[in-house]
DNA sequence: TTCCTTGCAAAGGCTTTGCACACCG
DNA sequence: CGGTGTGCAAAGCCTTTGCAAGGAA
């Protein structure tokens, strides 16, 4: 609730104009439990005002991300998913074998990406993780690894 | 050399019908120092034969990393690249400031991996892995974090 | 000869863009 | 009122697929 409220008064703030469809687009965000695709907030606003149009949602989210007050992460595959900042830092795990995405701790990534920043002064953003491997009832059928 | 010579006998040995593209296509994989997108092979290949598909690349392509031969990584945004499995398990470092890729050493996931399999039963698999962030110069660049 | 593979073109899925109208501030 | 934001439709990009012709074994 007040999560989305701070999130919009921070993009009028930002002078940034607000409108029914960005509230909308925000809130479906932000209530959410974590990471959603546009075509998913899509749905969720159109429940309140059918008009909604996808190009809107894929600006705002745009918008969002550009502004830091939401993360976009690329699990591959086509599948992009988006998830307001408060969500803090997390990994994305992917199962290759049923699709679905379950959310780690980021702070499991102190120590490679402290590793990564000494040996290849390579940034990493935990923030935007994306693993991919099997759950554990997909890692029980498939008899040999891939 | 040898390398894909290895990879052409093991199709063989699998029963694949082994056509000019596909020797064309191996070969160019395996003579790449690292990670190829489809269109890089395509490139490559049409030096030599300029009629080639990408369609035929790609279905190449699918069958080499369903065998286990080569390796897909999604790099997100639309890049997914290729590598024959002689580059062994490594991370793609991909720079958001600048696209450039770098290669790391997949050991050391090894105790991140270790971590999810325990707390989470996911079984990570590094070979397939892509990791965002700033390379050095794309740091120094942007001021703060984004 | 018998399937498998290929090239071509079209279709798909997701995302972006051009445009005219609507509307926030 | 001025400048943005929106809906719509079309285009873009990468990848896949249907099909008839070509080619490996």
């Amino acid at each position: 609730m007040s999560h989305c409220h701070t999130l919009i008064a921070t993009l009028r703030a930002l002078r940034l104009r607000m409108t029914p469809q960005r509230e909308m687009i925000v809130e479906a965000l932000a209530h959410s439990g974590s990471h959603m695709t546009a075509e998913e907030i899509l749905e969720i606003v159109r429940r309140r005002a059918r008009s909604v149009n996808i190009a809107t949602v894929y600006r705002t989210l745009d918008l969002l991300v550009e502004h830091g007050l939401a993360t976009r992460t690329d699990l591959g595959e086509g599948r992009v998913v988006y998830a307001t900042v408060r969500h803090g830092p997390h990994i994305h795990l992917v199962c290759r074998g049923c699709g679905h995405v379950q959310e780690a701790d980021a702070s499991l990534l102190r120590s490679l990406t402290e590793a990564l920043r000494e040996r290849y002064h390579f940034s990493c953003d935990a923030g935007h993780l994306a693993l991919y491997g099997l759950c554990e009832a997909c890692e029980q059928k498939e008899p040999t690894s891939n």
